[in-house]
DNA sequence: GTCTATACGTCGATAGAC
DNA sequence: GTCTATCGACGTATAGAC
């Protein structure tokens, strides 16, 4: 669950206590749409936010909680109204998704520091919303593909959840290549693998 | 290219130079293969090689040159004689790739922090490294692509940059899911992914 | 409850002795 | 060529002011 994890730290409880929190959350996502993913220390967040980095491990308990709940809050905000086509592909809502995030500075590189910390053996909390992201977006994603499959949109012969985790893993892995590439067509490379999905023989 | 930064840092022209700074990346490698990706930091190193913090910034200038120079020489050696069948598709090279890398660990570990640091702003060694990498990875694959184009085992309608690009970035995120959740499959992922490649119709 | 002040141990990096 | 010593910054923990 993602309540579980995001339970404030000690006083989400109380009104008062929330809303603080919550205005603190708000300027620490300023703070890295502003400046991107550079000074991301305790210490740096607090010196801009206006508080002590104390008060920011009050609030969040830990850097690793603040960050993870500084990007699922960015997810959370509606970047830009991106109306998708209620018949959009995984992939092109994938791709659009992409695209959105883009736009805040230091926010991929913020998602791909939380990803490599979950992989290594102590960041439980980084490890808990990655798997967590990732199992909830195989599973969204692979019944969108079982629905694509029953309207011919997709070729019936594919497992549902491979096709969820490798739209998936293509789009993170496009994003970064094209971080340090711009010639990486993050965009065409996922229209390619709509087309292989669907399955329409060469031309 | 990858020679320029590679370069030993000062005493590299010389021959004792070279080989204690080989004798040291030797140590290391053991280190990070026997322990893991935990404790990479420069102090705990060097205990386990045997000299101080200085001594390894002396040889490698800073401890991100290092992890470069760890996983570098790491990818230089044969893992253990897996001689891939000359008409083994770029995908299925990809997962056996994988696969003898996965098998030291805490390696997948470094290979993900690595590229963490090269899309932040201030880790040139490791941007250098990550955009090195990806380009070479793009162009070989990109080649063998076209010969299976033109021998009729992948369809003659995709761009074979697209293609290499997305071949990359799908094992890439794969594993990372993977080591997450052991139950998304890399392998057969990518299995699908040369099906879909290849152009057969479903049944 | 909120938050500051302060201290602890570790980090990467560097200067200078030998 | 390698050490010791030291620096500033880091994340974390705690005591206590309010």
């Amino acid at each position: 669950m993602a309540d579980s994890s995001a339970a404030p730290r000690s006083t989400g409880r109380y009104r008062k206590g929330i809303a603080r929190r919550q205005e603190i959350l708000d300027k620490a996502i300023e703070v890295f749409a502003r400046r991107g993913s550079q000074k991301t220390s305790l210490r740096a967040i607090a010196q801009e936010v206006g508080v002590t980095h104390a008060a920011l491990t009050h609030y969040f308990g830990s850097l690793e909680e603040l960050l993870v709940e500084v990007y699922r809050e960015s997810q959370r905000r509606p970047s830009a109204e991106r109306p998708l086509p209620p018949d959009a592909t995984p992939a092109m809502a994938m791709s659009a998704s992409a695209e959105a995030n883009r736009q805040i500075p230091g926010l991929v590189q913020l998602y791909s520091t939380l990803v490599a910390m979950a992989i290594e053996d102590d960041h439980p909390v980084a490890q808990d919303f990655a798997t967590d992201r990732f199992a909830r977006l195989r599973e969204g994603i692979a019944e969108q593909v079982v629905g694509l499959q029953q309207s011919g949109h997709i070729r019936t012969d594919l497992d549902p959840v491979l096709v969820a985790a490798l739209i998936i893993a293509a789009s993170d892995g496009l994003q970064i290549q094209w971080l340090l590439d711009e010639s990486v067509n993050h965009e065409a490379a996922l229209e390619m693998l709509d087309r292989l999905l669907r399955g329409t023989p060469p031309a």
